[in-house]
DNA sequence: ATGAAAGCGCTAACAG
DNA sequence: CTGTTAGCGCTTTCAT
């Protein structure tokens, strides 16, 4: 049905403009045309409707305008939205952006990084499900283009975006102990990845910088998409039970919450949450679920900055910047019913 | 940190297998060439680490083992879950997969057709978010590569997977009404697409099949994650209040659950309820809620062989693929009370 | 089945 | 600033 496949090319746009090969293509990139030039060369290419072969471009430019992103679930919404940004972050550049799943396989990872090799990425965006895994830094260790890693400690000397999750979390912790709340309880997911890590370490700091005892109040998830219906009901049974929870992840909070209710208690009044990461769910929900929130755009425009930039020079010196997190006060905190 | 770049060529490897140049590369096309060569070409292949350059491989055969992939929104868990699925069956094929948030915005749309044409894609895949909007509906026409779209219904003649929301949605229907239910609920968005059209044409049928009057029983969500506390609230205040609901997606279900828990229902004592669209939440749902689900992988199989056979061929007549929906059945659905 | 040679469409290097 | 020329690395004729 379509006869006319594409078959204008520079040399057409060239002739009808009345220039050289040449000048139509520094016309095209920008650079070094009169504005006259320019002028016709734009406009017979508009009149033939003109579309650079990419291919050939690459070919001969070694530039491909095209970053890799690889990152562990795109199903995860949290994700999904940094996958958004980046998105708009770098059509706004005219880079486009290609998306692999990691989804926690390191083979799956090496295989995505040898594609994004193969293809001629500029750059790569990562964020591998398995920081520590040997075959995985090994192949990050030998990726030929420039990669910005997002939220992971990897050896390597690798330009970083790191998200504050200590400070956060400290920051929260600091906020209900203010409220008066100790038992305190930190639900999270059991993985070895630097966001589980950081907030553990901002939990114990804040509660250590405040003098008082670490509550040994930790849920550990096996996924971030498993129910703790079981391990937050356990929780909420003991004598020294908790009056506020953070709770990483929709999954999470959506069961923890369930075994709030299903135990009679009344958030905030009981007890108090505060999610990990802000969602509709949490937002909408009644009571509206303070959360601790990720500024995704803020986050994009970093990592696309700091690629970016590399790209351009490759002799620049590692980078780390680091992400706040902004807690946002809802309907779900209160001082504890017994202060 | 990266001395040595990419720098093998297939020239490289011919010297050092002993071969030429064309040789090589039938062999590493596997077409062409005897065992010997090839297994020669191979082995220097690999001894040297060689990586095909991409680009010069499009260049030269205008195939670019790439499709695109354009989804209104990746942070649906939907579409999330049928991106991934295609992720894995495309890569099977050897083909790479190019995602596109369409975002419900149509110029978004049309400018990511432009780069994938420009970037030589060799197939589509795509569910506009607006499927009778007149400037898509160009932009489709006008794709000088093949397309197969996804689950609407768009004029041009291409090649297409359809759910069959229709009997899905009756199917439940009449399981509902063989219990004994009467005043049904469908709880969908207002977007004027496909699956919506054919879930409220799927509801009608099964009624006015079973001779009864088709309950006037609708809600309507102004967006997908928008919430119907409010609206199934009045739902249920009303005298003929519906004694099952049958919801569509993630954010709709969990409010909706909300309103009638809130109301002091139990479900499924009270009332029952299906969910459009499988997720984990209704599955770790207490009660766990019956829902219809699509099976991904083969909607996914699907859309791919349809896209692959018609990039090989694309003589083939048009063929439109339907997916049937499963019903599965869990903790949320009884019979009426008043049964 | 193989080797030699001709480009794919473009950018970059070179003169002018 | 412009035109001319030479490839980028590969696939694909065309002869053998």
């Amino acid at each position: 049905m379509n006869a006319e496949k594409q078959k204008i090319d520079l040399r057409d746009v060239a002739r009808l403009a009345g220039v050289s090969l040449g000048s139509a293509s520094r016309a095209m990139n920008g650079a070094g045309a009169s504005a006259a030039t320019q002028e016709k060369v734009n406009q017979a290419a508009a009149a033939l409707g003109y579309r650079p072969n990419h291919a050939a471009r690459v070919l001969r430019s070694r530039l491909s305008r095209t970053v890799g992103c690889l990152l562990p679930d795109i199903s995860n919404p949290l994700y999904a939205q940094v996958f958004r940004a980046l998105e708009d972050e770098f059509l706004r550049h005219d880079y486009l952006l290609l998306l692999a799943n990691g989804a926690n396989d390191v083979e799956r990872e090496t295989k995505a990084l040898g594609t994004f090799t193969q293809r001629g990425m500029d750059g790569v965006i990562l964020a591998p499900g398995n920081e520590r895994n040997a075959a995985l830094v090994e192949a990050l260790r030998l990726l030929p283009m420039p990669a910005v890693v997002f939220d992971r400690e990897v050896s390597g000397g690798h330009d970083a975006v790191l998200i504050d999750h200590a400070g956060g979390v400290r920051r929260v912790v600091e906020h209900l102990l203010g409220l008066g709340h100790r038992n305190i309880a930190l639900v999270l997911w059991q993985g070895d990845t630097r966001p589980v890590r950081r907030r553990v370490q901002g939990f114990r700091t804040a509660f250590q910088a405040a003098g008082l005892p670490v509550p040994d109040l930790q849920v550990q998830a096996r996924s971030v998409t498993a129910s703790v219906n079981a391990e937050v009901t356990e929780l909420l049974g003991r004598p020294d039970r908790p009056s506020a929870l953070i709770v990483q992840g929709t999954h999470m909070l959506n069961s923890a919450l369930r075994a709030i209710s299903a135990r009679g208690l009344r958030v905030p009044r009981d007890i108090s949450v505060v999610a990990i990461g802000d969602t509709p769910f949490a937002a909408e929900h009644d009571p509206a679920v303070s959360v601790l929130d990720i500024d995704q755009t803020e986050t994009a425009r970093c990592l696309v900055e700091l690629l970016l930039t590399r790209i351009a020079d490759n002799g620049l010196p590692q980078r780390k910047a680091r992400i706040a997190l902004r807690y946002v006060e809802r309907d779900s905190v209160a001082a504890p019913a017994s202060a």
